[in-house]
RNA sequence: CGCGGGGUAGAGCAGUGGCAGCUCGUCAGGCUCAUAACCUGAAGGUCGUUGGUUCGAAUCCAACCCCCGCAACCA
């Protein structure tokens, strides 16, 4: 699993200019910052990049020169508002002016705020650079487009092909576009800041950051190969058709995993059948004449409203995860966004779900049947796992609850992974109290034995079936329960950059009797509702 | 205008042809091992509107209404 930043997007280039420092470095503490937050909430990957390395330049113009020579990229020249003053190219919502429409006085380049009109910038009366406020004069520009008209056939095919086990709206979404017709993009740009084009007179523009930001996954691949003194390793994952490529994202990035970097892909590809392009125009490390794998899912969720407004760092209606983490726990984060994640259409965010997530699910529910049977344990058998055998009814749901949820987390469906893991929570709370321990402990203690036996069993379960959401919890129950030497995918990950064993972690070993209890504590803390933020 | 998603109990959501479900909240009861946690039961919905197809529609079809997103030189 890889990602990385994606630096070059025009915000960072504003803030810098705001802050006074260059993008470069605003770029590079931002990177830091996210990898850190990362870590805090034990997102681990194989390698997290970021789009400013040498490593991304050098696959970015491999995979645009051969996209040139395969003819997906021509040039065209245009006429574009120009601040003289400022010396730059004007962003259409740069330019300012008189709505044609409607006379309002701020109409900006791409759309009159007042009538909602959409404009070009050419359409605005008295037009002016919101840079320095002097009136732009038309100059001509050149730049480079990609023909996604020309691989629109290719990429029809494709989807159509394998967009069944997709998300219904991003199946939908993506077939729209496709349905609409696909245009021409413009892929450079009049600025300073980026990844150069790899073409001579082209100094001075840019490649536009949507077409090269999405070759960071590749980049990152080899990148990382190279990490771990394997180069040839990345392409284990991208030239096996039995690798399946997942990409999580957020909703608004859909279209560029879904169109344009499978267009990207598809293109890149032709590069295998051409003799001359494959001797030309070889990747770091690779040996194997075989096409690139395209996406297999692409998991994107809606938008989580805030007030039933978009989320917007502008007007305090954001929420990140660094703010929360400095009040609430890496576990409760993690639970809660997969938990109430806007998977199928948007969702509005209340702070009473975030606490009833809290307080009901993780500690009513799991915290307190994995509490009140080690505690029993503790207070009633000194600690040690009593004899008994593992009854039936418990065994079925185990079997069943890995069966379920594996396959939730296999077809994405995290909601439902987590709907059933509380059922599990149900499930045994209710063993537990059919059972009544407390009673038979008094009157049969064998039965009694039996009884906490098989819930140090289910504890034991959910120590595993938790691990992909809360894999922190998971880990603090494993020293509960005592268990050494276990082979853990994340430890692998952080330390040598691999996971050797994945296929083996998902199952489940039972808890021998007479095994001696770690310390017990608790493992989700409640949180006062009176706490709760406006 | 166009494209896509959504409109189901007080709230948040599942449910794509066969007696309307889940979680929380509310009310009543049980238990006391457990973080006042756990278990049982009840109340609460003309499934956005109108029409159609069908023995049967939340589910299929048509039209309409409302909310959101996309539609950008924002990635």
């Amino acid at each position: 699993m890889v990602s990385g930043s994606d630096s070059h997007g025009t915000p960072i280039l504003f803030k810098a200019e705001k802050l006074g420092i260059s993008p470069e470095e605003l770029a590079k503490k931002s990177h830091k910052e996210i990898s850190q937050t990362f870590k805090k909430l034990s997102l681990i990957y194989e390698n997290y990049s970021t789009t400013t390395t040498k490593n991304h330049e050098e696959i970015v113009h491999n995979v645009f020169l051969v996209l040139k020579e395969r003819g997906y990229l021509y040039t065209q020249k245009s006429k574009q508002y120009f601040d003289e003053k400022v010396g730059r190219f004007l962003p259409d919502r740069y330019v300012r002016g008189i709505c044609p429409e409607c006379g309002a006085t701020n109409a900006r380049g791409d759309e009159c705020p007042e009538c909602g009109k959409f404009l070009k910038p050419e359409d605005l009366i008295d037009p002016y650079s919101t840079l320095s406020d002097t009136k732009p004069v038309f100059k001509e520009t050149e730049h480079f487009y990609l023909d996604l008209k020309k691989l629109e056939p290719q990429l029809k095919k494709w989807i159509d092909k394998s967009s069944d086990n997709w998300r219904k709206w991003v199946r939908e979404f993506s077939k729209g576009w496709i349905r609409e017709g696909l245009e021409p993009r413009e892929v450079t740009r009049d600025m300073n800041f980026g990844i150069s084009v790899p073409v001579e007179g082209w100094e001075g523009k840019v490649l536009y950051v949507w077409i090269e930001a999405v070759i960071g996954y590749l980049s990152a691949s080899i990148e990382w190969a190279q990490k771990i003194g394997k180069p040839q390793e990345w392409e284990e994952f991208w030239k096996d058709p039995k690798c399946k490529h997942f990409y999580f994202i957020a909703g608004g990035n859909t279209s560029f995993h879904t169109i344009i970097w499978p267009a990207e892909l598809l293109a890149y590809s032709e590069k295998y059948t051409d003799d001359s392009l494959w001797n030309k125009y070889k990747l770091p490390g690779e040996s194997k004449r075989e096409p690139l794998t395209l996406p297999y899912d692409v998991p994107s969720n809606k938008m989580l409203l805030f007030k039933g407004k978009k989320m917007s760092k502008g007007d305090g209606t954001s929420l990140d995860a660094d703010s929360l983490l400095e009040k609430y726990s890496e576990d409760l984060i993690r639970f809660f966004f997969v938990r109430y994640a806007p998977e199928n259409h948007d969702r509005e965010f209340e702070w009473k779900d975030f606490l009833d997530c809290n307080n009901n699910e993780l500690v009513a529910n799991l915290g307190n049947f994995i509490n009140r049977t080690l505690t029993f344990v503790q207070s009633k058998f000194g600690g040690t796992v009593p004899e008994g055998e593992i009854e039936k009814e418990v065994q079925e749901q185990i079997e069943t609850s890995f069966k379920e949820i594996g396959k939730h987390i296999e077809r994405c469906e995290f909601v439902k992974a987590s709907e059933a893991l509380l059922k599990f929570g149900d499930f045994s709370n209710k063993y537990f109290n059919d059972k009544a321990p407390w009673v038979s402990y008094k009157e049969n203690i064998k039965e009694c034995s039996n009884t906490i036996y098989n819930s140090i069993q289910l504890v034991n379960a959910l120590r595993t079936l938790i691990k992909p959401f809360i894999p922190n919890a998971s880990n603090k129950l494993r020293d509960m329960l005592n268990i050494k030497n276990e082979y853990d995918p994340n430890e692998e990950l952080t330390t040598k950059g691999v996971v050797s064993q994945l296929e083996n972690s998902w199952y489940l070993e039972e808890i021998p009797s007479l095994t001696k209890l770690g310390d017990i504590k608790i493992l989700f803390e409640k949180i006062d509702r009176e706490e709760e933020r406006p």
